[in-house]
Order: C-alpha cells, then structure tokens, then sequence
DNA sequence: ATTTGCATTAAACAAACGTTTGTTTTACAC
DNA sequence: GTGTAAAACAAACGTTTGTTTAATGCAAAT
C-alpha cells in the first residue's frame, strides 16, 4: 500500500540487496574462485537463479561488490575531507591531518563499518583483477593525492617525493592493521579490536607521523604565545 | 651415472619441483579456487596425473608451496637476525634494527627473492586458511617479537604495548609497499621498483623509525666521544 | 634377458560448477 | 475479474573441476 507503481518492487530490490551483501562477505572473506554461486544464494536466502536474474553473471555480480565497497569506502572518506578545502592554512592542515589519520584508521578497523570492504579491495590489488584500474583511479590515486597534499600544506618545505612517502607510511600503517587483524588479535589474544586499542594506534600513528615530520604533536596552538596548555593525558 | 640408488629418482625431484614452483606463482596471482590443476599442469610443463602422484591432492600441493614460500622467507629473516645474540648492547641493537629494516624491506620488495613468497603469505593472511596457524606460529610471531626485541633493546625505557606498536609500524610499511606494489608503480609511472627507489624506502622507513624512536639517525657512535664521523653521501 | 619399481601419461570418472530453461507466483493496471 | 510484466523458483543444461585408473616408459637389479 505504501507503494505507487514504480519500475523495480521493493521486493526485488530487497532480494538484489541480500544478493549483493551477501556475496561481498564471500568474496572478501574467501575469494572469486572459492566462492559458489550457490554458497551466495544459499546466505542470502535466494535462488540461484535470482542471482543470474539480477546480475546477469557471478562475474558481474563480483564486479558490482567492488564498486559498492568502493563507493561506500570513498564516501566515508570523503567526510574526512570534507573540512579540508582547496587553499589551506598549515594551522588548518595540521588539524585535518590529524583529523584525517583518526577517520582513516577508523574506517578500515572499526567494527561499524563492514569489514568486507576493505578485505575486498585488498584482495583485488593483490589478484591485478579488472578491477584493479577502477581501485586504483577512483580510490588510491586520489586518496594518495589528498594525503599527499594535506602533508605538503603542513610541511610546505617538502618535497613531492618525501610527501609521497610519507602518505605511504600513513596508509601502510593502516592498512597493516586490517589486513593482518587475524594475526595481530592472536597476538594480543583478543577477539576484536576494542575501542582502547583502535585510540592507542591512533595516537601512535599520529606520533609517528607529526614526530617525523617535526609538527606539534598537540592540538594546534597558534604563533601566538599561548602556552600552558594542559598536557597531561 | 651421477645418481647411485637413492629414493626418488633426479628426473622426479625435477618434476616435483616445477610443479611446486608453478604451482606457487599461481596461487600466489591468482588465488586458489581460481587456479586449476590444468593451469598448474601446463605451466609446469606436466601431466596433471603427475601433481596428484607427487602432492596427492590440490590442497596439500598448496600447503606445500605454502611452507616452502615460508621456509624460504625465514631462512632470508634468519640470516637478517643472525648477528643480533641473545643479549645486546644498546648500539649493536640500533645496528642490529638498521639492518633489519634494510634486510627485511628488500626481502620483500627486491626482485632478488620470487615475488610469490610474500605475495602468497599475504593471501593466506586474508582468508584465514589452515595454513594461518603455521604461518602465525613459524613467521608472524617470531618475527614481531625479535622486531620487538630489537626495537626493546635499543630503546629500553618503552613499555611491551610501545615497542609492539613501533614493530607494527615498521612492517605495516614494508608490507605495504609489497601489497600495494601495483598501485605505487601506476603512481610513480614505472614498471619494477628500482634499485634506487628500494634505498629511498629503506632510507625512509629508518628515518621514520629512527626519529620517532629519538636514535641516533647514523651509524652508531658509541658513548666515547668519538665524533666527527664522516655523514656526506 | 627378465624382472622390479618408480615416474609419467592419456583417458575416464563423478562431483561441482555457472548458467539457462520453463513454470509459477506476485503485484499492479484496466 | 482479466491481462501484463517483473520476480522467484525447481530442475536441468553442458562444462569444468579435482581425482583416479590403466597402460607405458625406463633405468637399475636380478
């Protein structure tokens, strides 16, 4: 009743929803060659025909997993970026640097967003899929760029290549701990990243990054001579 | 005439070994459900009756290349730590970590080693196989805690949870540059790291390290006043 | 020369695969 | 109601999969 007329039913969107979540899950967590069409159907709670119906292929329907983890990981990233226009203070730089590394850490570790998204991008920078140019031009590129950006505001003296390596240490950090989560959390013998554990790898990154590069490791005080700033904690 | 009785014939041992090393790069590209034992076969220049007599099943000759690629890269490791005893003095644990960090960025990123060592680990990292454990347990944990060890003696005021962190962050950016191999040669517009740009990392993952950790970013000069070491080049 | 035993092969196997088929169900228009 | 088109389904399709079989080659031992 809730529904005018509409070209595609609710109902069906909602199967090709299931579809998709589902097979992002069992692509990400085992593959494109270890994962059964029917593996997908069957936890998505559909036919294997629907799947066909809706995809036209298991190839497709991989490539669309990728594109909606890499749309749903550049839009989050987006909103990192979001505070940081085009001509920056350093000041302003400095603090959406910062701003930056916690978002990005979170995005790939937290548990709130879905962590076949990372895991399936991963995956395809390793198997030089199709899919690898898309990743590349519509998320490496210009999350490299940015970062790259941000630092060289921050650190004007720079050069591109000392930038670019730097953006690479941010990102290699982060993404350590999402690929090797499984390896880590044995080592610390837990289950999960806790919310303690996801703020001490912030901050250390943070640390390693503005010790290296010699910028304030605290919040932004101005040229200004106001000190005094608490420091404890 | 060179062979007197022996158990397996040379021309087997030949056989064994091409289809453990195409079997390897494969996996290693591509994955395993989307490697065929055809596939293995044909690049190993042998029968696919030959792989089933010499490794039984497809799982184990992939367990095999596993704990060969392990075994290779542990060897490679081993040599790295060779000159780090058991108890170390502060400045022989700075070397100590400055090679390390040289040994272990070219391990993975030189051509010198076959790239499907590490690019398989990482696979097997992603999709928490049966080999993991192995994995874990033979490469991971040795590894982090000599990285640790290291890292603890050069530096001996930092907490156990400082000094994981700091082991974290060293491979988190070596392990980068191989994962996302790829991508970084798009960027810089080459086809193969360059001897030049290996150095270029090395220099940096140190000076990362190296600053954060307050070292002495040279070759150690010991507490005796010996000063003046030549610092050009 | 014959036997022995390992290595290799082409051919054959059942099982699992991705995909297509033909039919039924559902929801809305008239 | 009747007609229509999208969506879902069970069943079957032809292929490819990993594995096994049976036959052959071949060097050392008898």
């Amino acid at each position: 009743m809730a529904r005018k007329n509409s070209v595609p039913s609710d109902k069906s969107d909602d199967t090709r929803q299931r579809l998709l979540l589902a097979a992002g899950e069992l692509f990400a967590e085992k593959g494109f060659g270890d994962t059964s069409v029917r593996d997908i159907a069957q936890k998505a709670g559909a036919n294997v025909a629907a799947m066909n119906y809706h995809f036209s292929s298991k190839e497709n329907l991989f490539l669309e997993t990728v594109r909606f983890a890499l749309a749903r990981m550049t839009s989050i990233r987006r909103e990192s970026l979001a505070a940081a226009p085009a001509a920056l203070s350093r000041a302003a730089a400095i603090q959406a640097l910062r701003a930056l590394i916690d978002r990005e850490t979170r995005s790939y570790l937290s548990s709130d967003i879905p962590r076949w998204y990372p895991q399936l991008i991963v995956r395809c920078v390793l198997s030089k899929t199709d899919a690898l140019e898309a990743i590349f031009e519509q998320a490496f590129r210009p999350n490299h760029q940015a970062l790259k950006g941000l630092i060289q505001s921050a650190c004007p003296r720079l050069t591109d290549e000392e930038a670019s390596l730097w953006a690479y240490s941010i990102n290699g950090q982060i993404v350590f701990y999402s690929l090797a989560r499984e390896p880590v959390l044995l080592l610390r013998g837990e289950k999960e990243y806790s919310e303690r554990f996801l703020k001490t790898v912030v901050d250390h990154i943070t640390r390693v990054t503005f010790s290296g590069l010699r910028l304030p490791q605290r919040q932004a005080r101005p040229a200004k001579g106001r000190t005094g700033a608490k420091t404890g904690k």
